[in-house]
DNA sequence: AGCAAAAGGTTGTAGCTACAACTTTCCTGC
DNA sequence: GCAGGAAAGTTGTAGCTACAACCTTTTGCT
């Protein structure tokens, strides 16, 4: 079976998304670190817990909003539970399960540090693109997802 | 000074941005990494070799053709020196620098991984859009590059 | 009921990357 | 022609992620 290669246009978006793929996280990752002593990840695991109801969720659906494995996101959360930003405790209905909620002081943390991770969005996604390029953007990250997405456990957010 | 916080059409794009930033790195890495024991970075390290003159170049210029730091690439390049795929000699007209080169080994193994990975790619990214999202995709890719490179070292093909 | 399999998490560890510190060579101005 | 700084790499190390192994509780079957 003979290999179907890439054509000129075929080659340049995807070498230039793959450079996006490589730079972008450490741009995220650099602002976050030096404003807050936070990666992206850790944010974006805050930033879920802040927006659910009681800021508490379960460790796999938390997983799962945060396109992480189990062992990662449990890694994580000690590591913020350490920092006093998250706490954990058994989940009542199940006792397999375990909960994670946001603190006090870790709801504090992140609407202090959402200013400017929100700038640092904008400055190098978001305003450079057209309104148009930002639906189109949706689209083709969608299709992508839909794709990469092993067996549709995707959050709705996703779905197109 | 307020924030602007992002509208729904902009933290769709958005959400669904990071997600690929942090799934689409592991599909490939997988692959690559079942197939032939590399990872995508190492095949793209490869892959900017193959296609050079000589398949030799700069640590520099090699660093900046994969969006790496110098650090980073020096670790790389060590060890895939260690597993005969690339060499390293001495640039005769610069004392400080160091030459890269893919060897005979390293050729034949670029060849044998490039369907696979180039399959992967298809699978996920190229395949699943239609020609003008590709072309969409590069423009947008293209603006997202330009903001994020510090001053202006990006290779040629990211330029519009 | 009772047992096998699945679901939910945690822990240990190897390996990769970021960051800082360091060495050597080259270039510039005076 | 020679200091001082920039450029090119390498090395050491801390920290994060992937993967595998493991434990406990729940579910499904019969």
């Amino acid at each position: 079976m003979s290999t179907r290669w890439l054509d000129d246009a075929e080659m340049t978006a995807w070498v230039r998304l793959a450079a996006v793929l490589e730079l972008l996280p450490g741009v995220l990752d650099s602002q976050l670190r030096r404003d807050a002593e936070l990666t992206h990840y850790e944010y974006y695991v805050m930033a879920m817990l802040s927006e659910a109801p009681k800021r508490t969720l379960r460790m796999t659906a938390l997983a799962q909003r945060t396109n992480a494995t189990l062992p990662r996101l449990s890694h994580v959360v000690k590591r913020l539970e350490d920092r006093g930003i998250v706490e954990r405790f058994p989940c009542p209905e199940d006792a397999r399960a375990t909960n994670a909620r946001l603190t006090a002081e870790g709801w504090k943390k992140i609407r202090a540090t959402a200013p400017g991770h929100v700038a640092t969005v904008r400055r190098h996604v978001i305003d450079v693109l057209t309104p148009e390029q930002i639906s189109q953007l949706a689209d083709i990250t969608g299709a992508i997802l839909e794709s990469v997405d092993p067996e549709g456990n995707l959050s709705e957010v996703y779905r197109r």
